[in-house]
DNA sequence: CTTTTATCTGTAGCGGCTACAGATTGCATA
DNA sequence: TATGCAATCTGTAGCCGCTACAGATAAAAG
């Protein structure tokens, strides 16, 4: 039995591995729902909350936006099943080898001609050309 | 012989295909020089500053941030050869290499445990349990 | 000269935090 | 119980790289 009871912002933050800011942020914004408070105006966390917020932790950690975080957490509590929730992922899963591949476009141009410069203190440099020649595309 | 002469914000804007708001961003920010004016205040640019303007766009194309373009900028400036600019592409392949691998583990993570989910109506959801279950690992 | 278009400055917003300042609360020890 | 220190509170501002406005003025076209 591992009965947490209440407990303060800075144990979560230990426990969930999420910054002290970063939770009020989430709470300002809607992520995470505003804790009871102390009679001094502590907040004070139940477990639940802590299982929410690891859960936004992961989807950060995946990658998701503030935004599609809400609509994930959306279609858990609307008890909606495994259906919806992987569509999600699957879209979100396009956005993210879209960005693999603008990145590998990058590389392999920054690659490419890298490997063409002679080094040292020539004058001409193929970087440079890449750069400023407006006319070549890259 | 191509003799554009002096010529307006928009006029750049357009032959160096960036927005005008972004050109006046870069000016504030130090990393195109502030034109002449014309008697009644508007920007007045050379070829030069297209030139110099075209190497920032396609700086941000290649993923260099604003911080990294001042560097290149001044090491042009500074009659530095090659090498020195080699460097610093090289370097900055490094960090471009580094986030592809980051956005492939998020890709694998989320396509293998998606590929488990049975879709539908299930009430049991394996992309559910990768986010909030906080032992185990991604 | 009048109209239209271009440009001007300044400010605020986006996302996702992070970093402070200055006041207050909570808890442990003497 | 007094005290001292750590934890937490609120509110605000900053980061990056733009983008979007409003309201005023300048320039170009008719």
């Amino acid at each position: 039995m591992t009965h947490r009871r209440e407990q303060g912002i800075g144990s979560l933050s230990r426990l969930a591995e999420v910054n002290i800011e970063t939770i009020r942020y989430y709470e300002r914004v809607g992520l995470l729902p505003s804790p009871p408070r102390t009679p001094g105006g502590h907040r004070s966390y139940s477990d639940d909350h802590r299982r929410r917020l690891v859960f936004i932790r992961r989807s950060r950690e995946l990658g998701f936006t503030v935004d599609e975080i809400r609509n994930l957490l959306d279609l858990v509590e609307g008890g909606h099943g495994c259906g919806d929730i992987q569509e999600a992922a699957l879209r979100h899963l396009e956005d993210i080898r879209g960005k693999i591949a603008d990145l590998e476009r990058m590389a392999r141009t920054l690659a490419e001609t890298a490997a063409r410069c002679e080094g040292g203190d020539a004058p001409e440099c193929p970087i440079l050309d890449i750069l400023s020649e407006e006319d070549k595309p890259l």
